[in-house]
DNA sequence: AATGAATGAGCATTCATTCAT
DNA sequence: TATGAATGAATGCTCATTCAT
């Protein structure tokens, strides 16, 4: 492939990453993509053979981003255990605020078929295996919860930094606050790990039993 | 309006809820609702003046239902703190479970406009209300997170329930699990509990302790 | 189906006629046969639920016709052996004038895919049938070649008819004769004849032994 | 034009040969035809302006080849006469089977348009002049009819030989034969040339009054 | 001479919506 | 109230043809 058409097909990827996010893949319109792109329609089916396809390489590539974001928790060692919760759910929020084309076609993708869904897993593997090595350490130094499996705990964090995005609209009227203000995005955060904390929480309640117990 | 014309008008607002639920707006097909609904098009029209409006209508209805549910909470009395987190996540894990429309419309409307958040505030504000009373006094008791707000707290909750279901598909693969599987369901909402307790974790903290110190 | 539609499907599938028999199924335009009918585009979609399936229809309609016209062979009987070959040939070239449509979408259905070919057979049996006893009879009375089956015969007479309409263009070049004028045909069908002739010819040559054998 | 040239000329119109006679001109592809010629798409423009012309083109190639081989005839001489009907049906008729490229690409030139009819007239002129003075002197010498012309004569040949192949499809169906089958095809080229016989049939019939008369 | 990249007009088909009965 | 008939504006996709290298 050519240089220029290199270009060509990328400028059609993104145009795509864009209006699929924005509309799903009914409500995305394949003229559409090809004006945001400044391309004729038909480069579209002669890289991408037809709608489908398009959408699935857009899949692709936006779960392959978060995939390779992820590869930053592989520098995390067993002492950052007790700030993991917030190292990930930060990051998680952040990548929410800064790449919402990921929750959305997240979100299509979880509603329209879950025919990509594998993808999503075959790029995250690394990074959570790495991660799960730390959480099983520190499961046993009283960081995290024996009772709470690693799934779990994971599960939960991706939960709230999803949700906080997904649901923003409804949210923001149902929670009476303005999610979309950094302020209350910084509240939300600690508040979540305030609720999630073990750690702090038990040494909060050992420096009270130590009182009481002395 | 006739019996026999609330009675059409009934049979289209459930075939559109199912078309809409399904397909979202722009994938649903105002053909396909008609034929359900076993009417003929037109009616549609007369009834709901466009496809726009019967969506609005539709996410209306399901949104109530919400409501209607949360009453239920009502019932509930300060000493029943202790065990609310455990009601309000199951509650949420069985509706969702049993009226999937409610997640997926949910999904759509924040996705493709969220012009009808509004609704949803309505509708759970006086049961809401009465919770936030009890979490107010548990908060005082020490049974909540003083620093964790009502908001924060059932914010957590919902996500949860949300994620777990509208997310399906994607985390079953990432978590190698099979959320649909209620055995699978049940241990989630056992760990998360265990994740978010406050009185529980301090319950057994506390004895732990006492061992300890004995 | 009420009277419209029947007027309406009834324009739809005159237009198509035209149009396939002129064009053949890929030269044909379904905007076209719309534009030709006087009905929406989507008009044609409703009665005949695609491009494919109206030629079908087309097909099996003009086919029907010369099915329907053949009857008139049911009122033959064996007396009218001896002109039988001028009868059908008659037939079939007036056939083909009238109807251009018939023998140009035999053709096309012929080079483009033959799916339809069976309609043909169910729909002229009935009168080869009948054709064919008073041939086997007139074999017997020596009218016809004893050597020459019935399939044969008419094969002869449908390709003369058939040729001379569907290769006129060709023709008319390769015999330097204007096929289209009425005068030639005359004169072309008076010499098949003459060529097929076996009573005739019998006759002919019978003088001839006759004078000799005197 | 160099000899690659001319070799890559000839690869496309060979494929177009096969395309054009397969599907048409409106069903044949400049994509088909590039991609089975082996060569970039834009060296058919280069070669043959456009697709119109290519087909033009097409054409004149196929019907050169008829007139090629109608050059044999040219060693017919007077005493051929009598055989001279199954020297010409076998001749069209294994043509047909061997170039089946040609009966078609005559009838999509009737069907579609006519106008390349002239060069058929160009290319066979020679041996037609050649075949019609043999007829002629058969005719006085009572081998063919004579009040039937060469022309006509020549014409229900053409027909059998192309309506057997041309409407093969039908044919089979109409007839309940498989005319495909080689064994099929001889007894309908005897059946055919008895029922064209002149001379031959004089003979039989002779024989016949000689055995009555005696 | 040859090729990959690009385009505009067209094409079968669908959809939300309105009309006539 | 209810239905069958009809429409205009898309919508995904293809095709012959041209441009740039």
């Amino acid at each position: 492939m050519q240089q220029r058409a290199v270009e060509t097909r990328g400028r059609i990827l993104e145009a795509a990453v864009r209006e699929f996010s924005d509309k799903g893949f009914h409500g995305a319109r394949v003229d559409v993509i090809a004006t945001a792109a400044g391309v004729n329609k038909q480069r579209i089916y002669a890289y991408f053979a037809n709608k489908e396809t398009l959408f699935s390489e857009v899949i692709r590539h936006i779960f392959t981003l978060i995939g390779d974001e992820e590869a930053l928790f592989l520098d995390l060692g067993d002492d950052d255990a007790p700030h993991m919760s917030e190292i990930l759910l930060r990051h998680y929020m952040f990548f929410h605020a800064r790449v919402p084309e990921f929750w959305r076609l997240l979100a299509w993708e979880n509603l329209e078929s879950g025919r990509h869904a594998h993808v999503l897993k075959d790029v995250r593997e690394t990074a959570f295996a790495h991660l799960r090595r730390i959480y099983h350490a520190g499961q046993r130094t009283g960081i995290f919860h024996e009772r709470v499996s690693f799934a779990t705990y994971l599960f939960v964090l991706s939960a709230i930094a999803f949700f906080y995005y997904a649901n923003q609209r409804t949210l923001s009227q149902t929670l009476n606050r303005d999610l979309a203000d950094p302020a209350v995005r910084e509240q939300v955060i600690r508040e979540c790990l305030s609720l999630l904390a073990t750690h702090d929480h038990l040494a909060s309640t050992e420096a009270m039993h130590q009182g009481v117990s002395r």
